[in-house]
DNA sequence: ATTGCTGCAAAACGTTTGCACCTAT
DNA sequence: ATAGGTGCAAACGTTTTGCAGCAAT
């Protein structure tokens, strides 16, 4: 579908030792960059059985963790034991929100995190990889949200 | 056993509505401040089995949870699928540094980002309870640590 | 007396694995 | 020819749930 994905992926697969090109790789990954905001991996799974492919299940979650390591998509977890991919190709990186009532997340940017992570890992002497900030609280946001006053 | 954590423990049982207080709530209280560094709910059972406790694992799992609600101990997650706790009554606020080859996990603290994490969810209109900051990367932790080249 | 809590076991959940067959290299 | 990938189903580990009896209010 896209070829500068296809292109980076093909280039990932090739460079790293002892993996293959396969038609069902770059289905998954088709149907992934496809995929509007966060989803979990079976989310992904049953889009596709919808969709007639016979991609198994075994397959798509290897190849979305092959993906997030050539970084055309994110692998999140916002504390609640599932993790969720985000398409890391058309977009630029950014951290979030999320809403412990409704489950809403916002999204947004802040100058300067990237440079504090790179400073403590280095004084910490760890070789970064990446980092998350997730803020959490509740949102107004009346419509979905139920304000519990737990 | 500890006093002050008792006494807060109990007032947040009493303040809620719908909740008793009872001697299985305090025995987990007990045995989690005890732990040191982070644990997950099932090794908490474990232990807690293994000191003659008949506590269930239902409520060990349940009582975590309330004891995160009401701040002596802190969830964290830092993205494989296991919810861990830490003692936040005795220790000031922290974040963490995730090796992704052996899971060492260091701690810091940054000031700072307390603030971001405020002004960043009054503009967009959230009500926050609280951030985590991970930063994931490879320890230069010879002993422990596998460099896998990935 | 009410209704929340308990222990137990079973189920649920997302995810990983073992296997025999297949296919990219 | 080799070794990595595939689909399937079963297993895994953590967490949640249903239930009958129990106990805090």
């Amino acid at each position: 579908m896209n070829i500068e994905a296809q292109e980076r992926f093909r280039n990932f697969l090739k460079n790293a030792r002892n993996h293959r090109i396969t038609p069902e790789r770059f289905e998954v990954m088709d149907a992934a960059l496809q995929f509007e905001g966060h989803f979990g991996a079976d989310d992904l799974y049953i889009k596709m059985k919808n969709n007639h492919s016979n991609v198994s299940r075994a397959t798509v979650y290897k190849t979305l963790d092959l993906l997030a390591q050539c970084e055309l998509l994110t692998k999140r977890n916002f504390g609640d034991n599932l993790n969720r991919f985000e398409n890391n190709f058309f977009r630029s990186n950014h951290d979030h929100l999320v809403c412990k009532n409704c489950g809403k997340i916002a999204e947004f940017s802040h100058p300067g995190l990237r440079e504090v992570a790179n400073q403590i890992a280095a004084d910490l002497g760890f070789d970064i990889s990446g980092y998350s900030f997730n803020i959490f609280g509740k949102c107004k946001d009346g419509t979905k949200c139920r304000h519990t006053d737990e």
